[in-house]
DNA sequence: CGTACTTTGACAATCATTCTCAACAAGCCG
DNA sequence: CGGCTTGTTGAGAATGATTGTCAAAGTACG
């Protein structure tokens, strides 16, 4: 099998499961808003060790993958193909993140939503969707 | 240690080693040159076992990444975090990518550049880069 | 309280990618 | 041609993130 097959193809989550209110799932939530920059799963699973609501990891990785199908939280990858996380504002936006202490900027670009789709339908090409990131050092950690 | 630390942070390849033309390095070339689309190093490695050029799977690693640092092949990752590899053009650029078969048609955005280098500056961010990958469904595959 | 179904977590299992290290090939020198 | 020094290879182990397994626990609700 090449890898183009598993190219997208997401499934939408049209109000499957009545997706029930748990302990470990606010403490995740609640996790989640403590922070402002993107962490990965397994911060997030020592953060609520280290409080006092301990979560399983596996528990931390469904919960986290629930909160981004239902798009309250942002996930993006780090160079090494780490899966990092981040609550997020509803609009559509990108994010301008610092290489160093990853300190997270949202950004919106309605140009750039626009040359997309144009570029993707001048090529013949729906369904478009598109993945951006900036990444720079910010002014803090230049020194 | 947060996963923060690990965003970016290249280090970048100014003729160090003087890197040695041998078998399975052509073969590694050889591969990319006769395919059109993004392909995963396991997918290399499967291709030039099928061919008559078998060439180990570690190998096919540090050449991929050797090729990806001399910025003669692009990497990006998939939305699985799988790293796919493609040969690629010298001017930086973007890629309109399909969805189901990974047909890829590069694109140029001056505009988008410009927009992110400004917004960049904007929050005080320097040393910008950044990524942008497009997601579609292309023509042939909509039937 | 009792049944039906979801959720959890400890741990095993995957899977891509990297590391280890002994066997090898290449460039160079006399 | 031998020998030397050093970059290269590959088989397999090691790593590390992520997902699967499955029995035990929680929840809804009649």
């Amino acid at each position: 099998m090449t890898s183009t097959e598993k190219l997208g193809t997401e499934r939408m989550n049209t109000e499957r499961t009545p997706l029930r209110p748990t302990r470990q799932r606010t403490a995740v939530a609640q996790a989640l808003a403590s922070v402002d920059d993107f962490r990965s799963a397994q911060d997030i699973h020592d953060l609520l060790s280290r409080a006092e609501t301990p979560v399983g990891l596996a528990t931390v990785y469904r919960t986290l993958n629930a909160l981004v199908e239902a798009g309250e939280v942002d996930m993006l990858r780090t160079e090494d193909g780490e899966a990092i996380y981040r609550r997020c504002s509803e609009t559509h936006h990108h994010h301008l993140v610092c290489r160093s202490c990853g300190a997270t900027i949202e950004v919106e670009g309605p140009a750039v939503e626009r040359w997309t789709t144009a570029i993707a339908a001048e090529h013949g090409y729906s369904e478009v969707s598109h993945a951006l990131e900036i990444f720079g050092t910010c002014g803090s950690c230049r020194s």
